[in-house]
DNA sequence: CCCACCCATGAAAACCTTTACATTGCCGCA
DNA sequence: TGCGGCAATGTAAAGGTTTTCATGGGTGGG
């Protein structure tokens, strides 16, 4: 460790506070003296200590993640995104994630403190009241993807609801209804029960089932986000005796998995079933066939938020509370595309 | 911010150090005395500045990765294998990357100092010396996928050229010779140049071509790692005038990339061409045809990385340098099976 | 019964930086 | 010439914790 302040200060024959001075900018320090001080400090190599400078400055220059998970494509993305604006703004970035429970999640909530300087939370098992109960009382917060809340924080989000609604539109319409198999019947994977955008999902779906095929039932298969369980609700489906004309899968993840598996069946898409995913993540086009999706700009959720944190960080009185939803737009592919 | 530990002392009766050593289990405590801290601690909701914890500890229990890039599959893997051990051990994870040159990538190894008790890097732009230049002298530092140092920091690293090596002879040898299609050939699809597993795999497959196919000229495309590099080289091998038997993408990304633009062409994997990548992603296994490829423990090589890391750490002293490779291993899947 | 020792606790130093306040020296103006 | 004021620099406090050293009281043994 060694080389301190003190140690600058000596070698360059001035103060300590003068080398702080220097170093840091201030205006009220000769050209000559700043000139001496610098020397000095490269010379040393001297780094000041962060810790001793958050202490005082109370900043840290970090800011935190709260993140369900980090499995995939979706939270590289968004991960990407944040970090993207962070370093922009000379900001580091503390990550934590995949905690199971509350319990875990609200510790993270609490290691965070002191740490950082603001927080972005995308966590389902984080509500407006254990972010008050768990975090200093000033701290600012951004949420993402969560249930709006009546809080203080301000939120991004994307239009899970929207995007469901107009992709299940758009399946239920893409079969014409005196087609020889029957009618349209669109299947849904769903994702985590816990998880708020599963639920925005759903419900769109749900939606426009309820709006254009009223008298069909739902047909709702349990998924979890994961290929895997894509994959095991695309054998379902294989096996049903009556197939649904197309299939609706809450994640990219997941119609990639539900993919493979109507291919091992023996299933052509989308010859004989459509497939559509949620979110657009980049291997999506590259799929065979390239896959139909809700675009959801994931990496620059990451960074609207971010920015939105670091500009509530600069200005703290200025707690301009709000809300953004970011659109979700279709993407049409061939996983869809009528026969 | 308020509530410090001379609050939490003042409630309970006793004096800051009773507090810390209450609070931090040392021996020295008595029962009663402790309840009454912690009692009192819970009640103010105190949280310990780590702040002034870490300046007088020098510890901050936190550790940095330095990446290359946050884009894709693999890293995103990585860093989940990586977070995974780092929570295991109550350290927190700082991550900083896509630095694209030299200076950047040292302004981020300069910014770590003091935020972190020990740093992971993979970095096509940091040498031994870099290193030793920009990190307090007893920074414990283990290297992922870099050129092996004859240095003092540990390493992990996969046997990119060894894998390389396996399939590219697996590519080869799936072709009968006395095919009507002519002798075998393999491309390549080369990663970024300054890429140390780029060139490894690179040199593997070389290795390979000179060993068993010495009279054949290479046909190396270059990429970049990304699927749309990928894609570029599959539509120059899809205008081939003499097309390959089998073309060996150096990541799967590519070889996703590729697979599209093969499709697009109307040249069918595996029955025209054989199809290979490298990593073994997540989604490896769910592509059509499911991707024959060389599987690297990613997230694996993350947790190693860091357990290494984190006992380092912990006995500064002890600083047993190791190097170990990860075997890399033959998958095989639809890809490239014999038509 | 007294003394030595140990155990629980308190007081204070140390960690390193920033910054408010004090000081010094100089210039210009009366 | 003397003084107000300003610009550059120095001094010291503050920030919150851990830890060393000191202190006091109690206990066990002689």
């Amino acid at each position: 460790m060694a080389t301190t302040i003190k140690d600058v200060a000596r070698i360059a024959g001035v103060s300590v506070a003068t080398v702080s001075r220097a170093l840091n900018g201030a205006n009220s320090v000769t050209a000559e003296t700043r000139q001496k001080v610098q020397a000095a400090a490269l010379d040393l190599r001297f780094t000041p200590s962060s810790a001793a400078r958050s202490l005082i400055t109370r900043r840290t220059h970090t800011v935190g993640t709260l993140l369900p998970d980090l499995y995939g494509e979706y939270f590289s993305e968004l991960i990407r995104g944040i970090d993207l604006s962070a370093r922009a703004r000379g900001l580091h970035l503390l990550v934590s994630s995949s905690h199971g429970d509350e319990r875990e999640a609200t510790a993270a909530l609490r290691a965070m403190h002191g740490r950082v300087d603001g927080l972005l939370v995308m966590s389902p098992h984080v509500n407006t009241e254990s972010l008050a109960a768990n975090l200093p009382p000033g701290l600012p917060v951004v949420l993402i993807n969560t249930r709006l809340p009546e809080g203080a924080q301000s939120s991004f989000a994307v239009d899970n609801y929207g995007g469901a609604l107009a992709m299940t539109r758009h399946l239920i319409a893409r079969c014409p209804r005196d087609q020889p198999h029957g009618p349209p019947r669109v299947a849904f994977i769903s994702g985590p029960d816990n998880n708020y955008e599963a639920q925005e999902r759903l419900r769109g779906y749900r939606s426009a089932l309820a709006e254009l095929l009223p008298a069909a039932p739902e047909l709702v298969l349990a998924g979890d986000f994961s290929e895997e369980s894509g994959w095991r609700a695309g054998s379902e489906i294989s096996a049903l005796a009556q197939r649904p004309s197309a299939v609706f899968c809450g994640n990219d993840m997941m119609a990639i998995g539900c993919l493979a598996a109507l291919a091992e069946a023996g299933i052509q898409v989308p010859q004989d079933i459509a497939l559509a995913g949620f979110d657009d993540i980049p291997i999506a086009r590259y799929l065979t066939p390239p896959l139909t999706t809700v675009r959801v700009r994931i990496a620059e959720l990451g960074s609207l938020a971010l920015d939105r944190l670091a500009s509530a960080i600069e200005t703290p009185g200025r707690s301009s509370v709000h809300h953004q939803t970011l659109r979700a737009e279709l993407v049409v592919r061939q996983s869809c595309s009528v026969g």
